[in-house]
DNA sequence: AATGGTATTTAGATTAGTCTAAAAATGTTT
DNA sequence: AAACATTTTTAGACTAATCTAAATACCATT
């Protein structure tokens, strides 16, 4: 049985690898949670211990099938309990965040299930976020590479296939990060590039290289 | 603000407070709390140092006006929380204790309240306990002194006003303790003696002195 | 008032998690 | 490839809460 402090470094660990697709830096780590690079180092040598981190030296961390479970039990809980606060007590969705923070670590695999059941079994949490189902599977989230979408469609950046520095301090420099709102404006067939509309805010033409290294999600509007 | 440890030595001391009416015991508290004495005695002096409670040492602890109303807290969120599993989500009452610890140690007065209002305001938790109100005031129990009742009349024992040692010594020789029930069975009035059942067990005679230092809440059975 | 027994406290060690400061490894730049 | 900067790890110390074992205080009895 893990701790809360572990519980919230494998679910740092968690998101870090999954915007990341590297293994977490001890320092990206120590800002997700808060904390000092040692402390990281302290408890993921505990982790790996464990079995619950994969761990080398100077190279990062990623969680191992073990460990991914964990953490997607707990972020599971987490929505969860986000779901209750909103549908059942009437929160607003920005004061959940803190009052779920505490209620994740509560232990009792029936508490959970049940509350599952009283929510009417909810698909995501009150900021569109999916919920791990009862074994911690995550339903995949519908990716294409932004090239496929048409003029007028709406997607979300959710990874990139290309990690060269060039590439990605180009993406830095027109704005896109992961999460990053993009709408297709415009489709130039000579060459394939593409006319976007990043964060509902400035307007770039990309290449095919480019968009077809990018993977998003689409969403309505 | 306090720790949960904190919070449950709290609990612990207003338990044996109000069973008792003397400080409780350095022992007691371990006991209660599943702990070394030793650890217990740190505590204390930690907890009187902030105010919790009063202490002096070799004579036991009781609260401080300012620790009993952070006890009644815990102990509101604990008895809402436990109305939730059983009413909401359908957990058994003996399944309840063991999540209610976790939950009663969550902060976040907004949540309490509203899970409160979410409940329809109850009074009492699945054991029939008092729930303390936002203030953190227990409704006060019907107290009456044993002499008071009548021929048939059921109630439970949760107080005397006579701390001798010879007549705490007999109410243990007839199997007297706090919270024992008693059932009237007969009156004789010219002396004013009872004959009593208790704990549904044992048939004993008492003198009008021992009924009128005995102080119990009427019970339906 | 001395004795023995129980309750309580003290002293010192332990564990989980954290921190600061220094050392070591890695990466980047020229 | 040397020098510098950054990242990561190590070493050692700190806090909260706990424990064991020893010392002390209290209480009841003779």
């Amino acid at each position: 049985m893990q701790s809360s402090t572990e519980e919230n470094y494998l679910k740092a660990i968690f998101k870090l690898n999954s915007e990341n697709k590297k293994g977490a830096s001890t320092n990206s780590i120590a800002e997700e949670i808060n904390t000092k690079a040692s402390s990281v180092t302290d408890m993921i040598k505990k982790l790996s211990e464990k079995g619950l981190v994969n761990y080398i030296k100077y190279q990062g961390t990623r969680l191992s099938k073990e460990g991914e479970i964990i953490a997607l039990k707990v972020i599971r809980k987490h929505r969860l309990w986000e779901v209750f606060l909103v549908d059942k007590l009437k929160f607003g969705w920005d004061e959940i965040h803190e009052i779920a923070e505490q209620l994740e670590h509560i232990k009792s695999p029936k508490l959970v299930d049940r509350l599952d059941e009283h929510l009417g079994f909810p698909k995501t949490d009150p900021h569109g976020d999916p919920i791990p189902n009862k074994k911690g599977e995550l339903p995949i989230q519908e990716m294409v590479t932004l090239d496929k979408l048409n003029t007028g469609d709406h997607g979300m950046l959710i990874g990139v296939s290309e990690y060269s520095k060039d590439f990605l301090n180009y993406l830095d420099g027109i704005k896109l990060q992961l999460g990053s709102s993009i709408e297709v404006l415009d489709f130039f067939a000579f060459d394939k590039s593409l006319k976007i509309k990043v964060n509902n805010n400035s307007e770039v033409t990309i290449s095919h290289k480019v968009s077809s290294n990018l993977n998003v999600s689409k969403t309505k509007k």
